[in-house]
RNA sequence: GCCGGAGUGGCGGAAUGGCAGACGCGUCGGUCUCAAACACCGAUGAGUGCAAGCUCGUGUGGGUUCGACUCCCACCUCCGGCACCA
């Protein structure tokens, strides 16, 4: 798409950016433009966006994603940083295998082929990002060192493998982290099949030992709903463990966990998870039957049955009796499945006039409920109610405790129960330790084999890595094609030198995506993970821009590996992302997420085709805030397109035009073409920094519609009209590289437009030589009034009073206040009737 | 249920205590053209008026303030996250 731009005299050439992009693409990437050195003594800058899977092709979200970071990373290089921003592959995972067996095509190949495809289509955003630090995950070369930190941690005590209770998607067939299973539904993250539980011994990741050091986000500039997120996810909660004796001496005492030790003289039964391990030695005979009917009956109900809140509770008694340490009273031992093994103790409490969970129980059993706190004023509860929690209230019927503020009286309770032996302060997370072996072929396998004499062993490090086989079978048989490959199981004992088998899982591809921001700084060291003095030298990542989906996976996962690495001593800073920014989702025109299915994905290809890369990117970035997305809608595109136009003509060489001379430009339209250019220097420059891309195009694009009137007022041959379009020039540069580039260069300006300095606004240029005040009556407007910035106070009143507009609306009346804002308004507030 | 985010013209959005609707899309009118497309110029929140203007207007209802899209209280709707977590 082209388009004659108005010429006065000979011709111009014409608006084409399909006759400039590419050479550029190409003359940047012939001259390393974009190359980060390690020994550039600029202070340096680490940008990143995270890297994508390589699915196939480059989506419209793929260039909204990558475009706000570039604009940024071009920025801070105009001035004058030794800016990092690289790019790579996030190449192992499941779909590579599923294409695999639906195509017969091994998951490298059709993984190489995307990755090549991908790589190209780059290149057509015009991003900076520096191709020689590529990192592709599926290449030995990187999952070498991903084996080798597996190893770190095993040997470190974070890696370990143990039974458990896990999600198993069964479409995929493949464990899922707690982390990777999504909703109340308890969907599969990738494929959104309904998990089972199944019980399996799997490799684990001890992420829970740094849960403490997770909630602290001080020092890092990160979003607060992703902050929140993790914090709710890690769910720190205080409380106490409290032991109750078992009347039956000889049994262990039940210890449960509670956030309300203030409670425990309401506490009138206990419920222990069906799991419990005392469940099996608690239970009388009279009651055994029921007992391990309900168990039976809770193992094998759904997790999704189990944790709908919706649905009545259930339980049954188990005939044991419990001592209640602060009064002594016996009560009743149940198993419900309302609580939960995993959690806390497996066993809790029940304070029925106080928790609504056990309050239904009691309920729905008639067990007695016993109101223990109470507002400090309110109306006495009658006995059957629940009353929930409030900031005031104050312990009743609680011993000598009574009359206590509840916070106080839990922390006196505790500490009366720690000196009789039964109790302590204690916290529970939430979070688990990370499942990170995966039963699928297209991962790093995990580098350990099992000798039958000592046990699992990991691979020595010099014997790294284990590699793939490339000729294994991808029949669909819910086993990993590993499990049936002799030739790879068989292995040797690092102890003792006999046979030994080799582990089958891999690992998740998480735990590729953990460390990869460090490798880019070293990329194709064959010796090491990476270079120490380089990893010194560019981390920790200044910017990391990306999804708010990712917020307890890969942001969580990632903040865990450089602690433990930390700790390891095999790095020194304590968190990876400085600064994160998250963009939102680019939808379909339907509004909802664009998917190959839907039928509602983007291409990118034809609209570059047709308007131009820097269109396009303009275009993502001037829809709206960048951390808000939207539904896509092209129509739009006219407008930057348009724009572009606008700025092709302004920007052409005088002398192109055959302008004739001016003789003595107006002073005042020069003084405006001078501010107009300086406000947007410094407008446009916080913008960028704080991601509004949206109103920085828009001040762009002002600029250059004052740009236009200038020239019709005959400015083009004077210095400010030229120090104008340069400066509109080295602004876009950022945004739209190619059409900036090509100007940049048609106006003899020395290359790269990518290199100059950026521009610093001056602020006497800048100020305005007469300000338009309104002037309120009772806080409408009523009349404006043209003043000089300096003009006084009393002035400025005097001039306001003395309007005819505020006359008329003053009627005789004689003002009983005026407010002036300086520069801002002028309020002219009247006697109240 | 709990925790976040959001609600402004026909549409995307701007304004974070001080002129609501910047910038752009769309629409209408015009210029250019044999005609169209492109481009350019002008208008464009609603109501009312010949007009200067006036009245109303930022999800709803209250409040604070000389002044509220912006702050406070109560609610409604949409989006996201978490959810028998004791």
């Amino acid at each position: 798409m082209t388009t004659e731009t108005p010429a006065r005299g000979e011709r111009t050439a014409r608006f084409d950016p399909g006759s400039y992009e590419r050479k550029w693409q190409d003359r940047w990437e012939a001259d390393g433009l974009y190359r980060a050195n390690d020994d550039d003594p600029k202070p340096k800058r680490y940008v990143l966006t995270m890297y994508p899977y390589p699915s196939g092709d480059l989506h419209i979200g793929h260039w909204y994603a990558a475009t706000a970071p570039d604009i940024v990373a071009r920025m801070h290089r105009m001035r004058g940083d030794n800016v990092m921003f690289p790019m790579g592959f996030d190449s192992f995972g499941i779909p590579a295998e599923n294409a695999a067996i639906a195509r017969n095509i091994h998951p490298a190949i059709w993984t190489n082929a995307n990755i090549e495809r991908m790589r190209t289509q780059f290149r057509t955003i015009g991003a900076m990002f520096d191709w020689e630090r590529e990192v592709v995950t599926s290449d030995p070369l990187y999952y070498r060192w991903t084996q080798w930190l597996f190893v770190q941690f095993y040997k470190a005590g974070l890696a370990y493998r143990a039974m458990g209770a896990v999600d198993w998607c069964p479409k995929d067939k493949v464990v899922l982290a707690r982390e990777q299973v999504v909703g109340v539904e308890r969907r599969c993250w990738r494929c959104d099949t309904p998990v089972e539980k199944r019980d399996l011994e799997q490799w684990w990741f001890r992420t829970t030992k740094y849960a403490d050091e997770m909630l602290d986000f001080s020092g890092i500039d990160w979003p607060e709903p992703i902050k929140l997120m993790q914090t709710n996810w890690i769910g720190r909660s205080e409380g106490a463990e409290i032991d109750f004796a078992v009347e039956e001496a000889t049994a262990e005492p039940i210890r449960v966990f509670t956030t309300r030790p203030d409670t425990i003289f309401g506490a009138t039964f206990m419920v222990l998870a069906p799991e419990h391990s005392l469940v099996e030695r608690l239970t009388t005979d009279d009651r055994r039957t029921d007992v391990a009917a309900y168990v039976a009956n809770a193992r094998r109900q759904t997790e999704i049955d189990r944790l709908n809140t919706e649905r009545e509770k259930t339980g049954t008694f188990i005939g044991a009796y419990a001592i209640n340490p602060m009064t002594d009273e016996r009560i009743p031992i149940w198993i419900a499945d309302y609580v939960l093994p995993g959690y806390g103790t497996g066993a809790i409490m029940a304070v029925p006039a106080h928790d609504e969970r056990d309050y239904a129980f009691a309920r729905r059993f008639e067990l007695p409920i016993r109101h223990v706190v109470a507002p400090r004023d309110g109306e006495p509860q009658p006995d059957a109610a629940y009353v929930s929690h409030t900031d005031d209230e104050v312990l009743i019927d609680s011993g000598s405790f009574s009359g206590m503020a509840a916070d106080e009286g839990g922390l006196a309770i505790t500490a009366r129960l720690a000196e009789l032996g039964r109790g302590e302060t204690a916290v529970t997370y939430r979070i688990r330790d990370w499942l990170v072996s995966r039963q699928r072929y297209w991962g790093a396998p995990v580098p350990i084999v099992y000798c039958a004499e000592h046990g699992a062993q990991p691979v020595p490090e010099d014997q790294l890595p284990v590699l793939l086989p490339e000729d294994v079978d991808f029949a669909p048989t819910g086993v990993s094609p590993l499990q049936s490959h002799e030739a790879f199981l068989a292995a040797t004992c690092p102890v003792c030198g006999g046979p030994a088998r080799r582990e089958t899982d891999t690992l998740d591809t998480f735990v590729d995506s953990s460390w990869y921001f460090l490798r880019y700084v070293s990329p194709r060291d064959a010796e090491q993970a990476w270079d120490p003095e380089a990893l010194a030298r560019w981390l920790p990542v200044n910017l990391y821009t990306g999804g708010a989906e990712h917020a307890v996976m890969h942001l969580l996962y990632s903040r865990f590996f450089v602690k433990a690495l930390r700790d390891m001593g095999h790095l020194s800073f304590d968190e990876p992302f400085e600064k994160l920014r998250n963009q939102g989702q680019i939808l379909g025109a339907d509004h909802q997420r664009m998917s190959k299915s839907r039928g509602n994905v983007q291409n990118p290809d034809d609209l570059t085709a047709r308007y131009g890369s820097d269109a396009v990117r303009l275009f993502l970035m001037f829809i709206g805030p960048w951390d808000q997305g939207g539904p896509w809608n092209s129509s739009g595109i006219e407008g930057v397109h348009r724009f572009l136009g606008r700025v092709w003509g302004v920007a052409q060489p005088a002398a192109l035009r055959g302008t004739a001379e001016i003789p003595g430009a107006p002073e005042e339209l020069v003084r405006a073409l001078h501010r107009a250019t300086h406000t947007t220097i410094a407008g446009v420059t916080q913008d960028y920094e704080a991601f509004h891309f949206n109103t920085a195009i828009a001040k762009l694009m002002e600029l250059t519609n004052a740009i236009v009137r200038a020239r019709e007022s005959g400015l083009s041959p004077t210095d400010a009209y030229a120090e104008a379009v340069d400066t509109l020039l080295l602004l876009l540069a950022p945004a739209a590289p190619h059409i900036s580039e090509e100007l940049w260069q048609r106006r003899g300006r020395p290359y790269s437009v990518h290199q100059q300095a950026w521009p610093v606004a001056d602020p006497v240029l800048a100020a305005a030589d007469v300000i338009e005040l309104p002037v309120q009556v009772d806080g409408k407007l009523r009349e404006k009034l043209v003043v000089t910035p300096d003009t006084p106070a009393d002035e400025i009143e005097r001039m306001a009073l003395a309007s005819e507009h505020v006359q008329r609306y003053l009627a005789g009346r004689t003002p009983r206040r005026v407010i002036q804002i300086p520069g801002k308004l002028v309020n002219i507030v009247t006697p109240r009737d």
